[in-house]
DNA sequence: AAGGCAGATGTTTACGTAAACATCGCGGCG
DNA sequence: CGCCGCGATGTTTACGTAAACATCTGCCTT
């Protein structure tokens, strides 16, 4: 039954073809595009899809039929027909670090590059009902596979109802032996970091650590630790801030009160600014009296008083090595495990020196 | 023609039923559990969407048989039943300024809230074909409404391939008469920098803008210029950076060499910090020698040396207005025009004084 | 020259959902 | 007592696409 047989004026409401409960207006159709050319709905499809065996003369009717349609093809309808969507969820918490957005940033790029669309999931707030929301919110998203940006016990905390067969990759945890992990080399960094402070001859490091909570300030915090030990020394106690430059003043304040503090490695870049503050309005010199190392690698680093020396993580690749790893499992279907990390870099400006002489 | 009544022995090959092409393996459909509960499929289609007129004793069979086979909405199919994606595009440079990724953010809390999800589309380099590859990749894309966080005139140069009746809103942008924009009211804020430094005793203000060819930069420039100008002071040149610290710090070099400059307006805070590290590398103190005042209040802001005075901007009201801006287009059908400004609002920090008495 | 084969195109069908319409049973009311 | 109406549920159909299969044309091979 063709709507084409019946009378225009036989549906006086008007618009009776077409009620779409949605918001989008009508849009052309493989039908539409297929009547206009003249040729089948197939054959549409298979110049749509750049398929071999169409004559010359056919495509070009049906492109200039698809063209004068505007025509473009329905991805529900694709998704629906192909069983897949092509596209990857990124769920994360607020993009207020540094690290989560440049990861996505390479996420996005990298799965674009793969023809894959990136739908981001952001957590308001760290709480167990928020993440369960998200990953409820993710049960009736169309997604192959999820990225998830985010520390593993929050993951637990939430009882997951991950969608089944859903390929599922985590960033910034530790948890290699129940997912798929790609993370920095948080603990190689911090050694490097530790080394290079006692290479130049401190007789110990302080550590601006991050929140209690957090397994990549954890990590930091044992790999400084177990430097320090190694090399025989008496690691310092340990200084928390919350990962914010205010949290580093604050504890800079505390630590310029210690005279024989010489060396700091700060758990992340934006507590070593506020360090820095602190210390220069202690009177304390950066690098004569302290030196301060970071870990990032922000770009402002490189513009701080005094530019500072810190750890370089490579964002990029985590973000491209979490697309790479998805998409693997998800073609092998694999209940693939397993930790990827990404080394650091060590960036020397002019924070870091020996320690002063002394008296 | 049920598959139910061949039997399975007939089909050696096995898996005959579901031959996707697709990753996804099999998941329940709405007959499944229909079949299970021992209903028809529409009556769970009524169930999973709430709908009255259900019995509550057939509704506990349904969601109980939806629990056993692992059901889930197929959004494949729900999207082209529907019309609608339930989804909103976000097409933007690199995350790499501060502004856009915290009006991503915002825009992606307000969409969740909306129970629309949203979809990322990154544009790694600003070139024209980058764009247009974006925005072509948009195309084919499953989205009800896009966002462009971009400055107008490249999206003027990619020949745009918008899906027609797909709504569009602009941030950073001045195309009111042609897009819905929303931007933060960058004229006011350079105004009300200007005014605070004049304010303070400053004969004039210096201008550290943002690299020609961006319009937020050319803004800011203007109104520095016109506040000048109306207060009848005379402006210096403009100095130009790139948005960047280290360009901050460069044009901070030049400009501590003009013993006339006292206040100097950067168009953002990381090209303040450049600047206030070149300030005190040639021994021009902040703000007893020079008052620097920034654009933008990111999180650092307040950990400078000395802490920055600065214009906050509201990313999360700009976010949210984006996607009230779209959602009401979408539901109005309309070709909405106009700017929607968001007001800064003066941090005063440490950075700008009185200038130094005249010798 | 006949058979066949390959390439081009058309036809059928299914993907999973939900609107529209159909049916069924039961209680109330005239 | 029978009919109407309504609430609960089932059946049909369409959304737009693309795989699978069917058909058709014409040229090449023997």
């Amino acid at each position: 039954m063709d709507t084409a047989d019946r009378t225009p004026t036989s549906v006086p409401g008007g618009g009776r073809r077409r009620p779409r409960t949605g918001t989008r207006a009508q849009t052309a159709s493989m039908a539409d595009v297929a009547r206009l050319a003249g040729v089948s709905s197939q054959t549409v499809s298979r110049v749509s899809n750049g398929y071999a065996g169409v004559t010359d003369e056919t495509r070009q009717q049906v492109l200039a039929a698809m063209k004068e349609l505007g025509y473009r093809p329905n991805s529900a309808a694709r998704a629906l027909k192909r069983g897949e969507f092509r596209t990857i969820g990124v769920i994360t918490f607020s993009l207020s670090t540094t690290g989560n957005v440049r990861t996505l940033e390479a996420i996005a790029n990298s799965a674009a590059h793969e023809g894959y669309a990136v739908t981001l999931l952001p957590v308001a707030v760290p709480t167990q009902d928020e993440v369960r929301g998200a990953f409820s919110r993710l049960e009736e998203l169309a997604v192959d596979a999820v990225i998830v940006i985010m520390e593993v016990h929050l993951l637990d905390a939430a009882t997951i109802a991950l969608p089944p067969h859903v390929q599922v990759v985590v960033v910034d945890s530790d948890a290699g032996d129940r997912y798929t992990v790609v993370d920095t080399d948080q603990a190689g960094g911090s050694r490097a970091a530790v080394r290079h402070l006692l290479d130049l001859g401190h007789t110990t490091v302080w550590h601006l650590g991050g929140p209690d909570g957090s397994f990549a300030a954890q990590r930091r915090a044992d790999a400084w630790h177990a430097a320090l030990v190694e090399a025989g020394r008496t690691p310092p106690p340990l200084v928390r801030g919350d990962w914010s430059a205010e949290s580093g003043y604050r504890a800079g304040l505390d630590l310029a009160g210690h005279q024989d503090c010489t060396a700091v490695f700060a758990a992340n870049d934006q507590m070593a600014l506020g360090l820095l503050r602190a210390l220069n309005e202690r009177g304390r010199r950066v690098p004569e009296d302290v030196s301060v190392i970071g870990f990032d690698d922000i770009p402002e680093a490189g513009s701080f008083l005094p530019p500072l020396t810190t750890l370089h993580q490579d964002f990029a690749e985590v973000g491209r090595l979490c697309v790479e790893n998805v998409l693997r499992k998800m073609r092998i279907g694999g209940g693939e495990r397993g930790t990827t990390l990404v080394p650091t870099r060590l960036v020397v400006r002019e924070s870091t020196a020996p320690p002063p002489a002394r008296t």
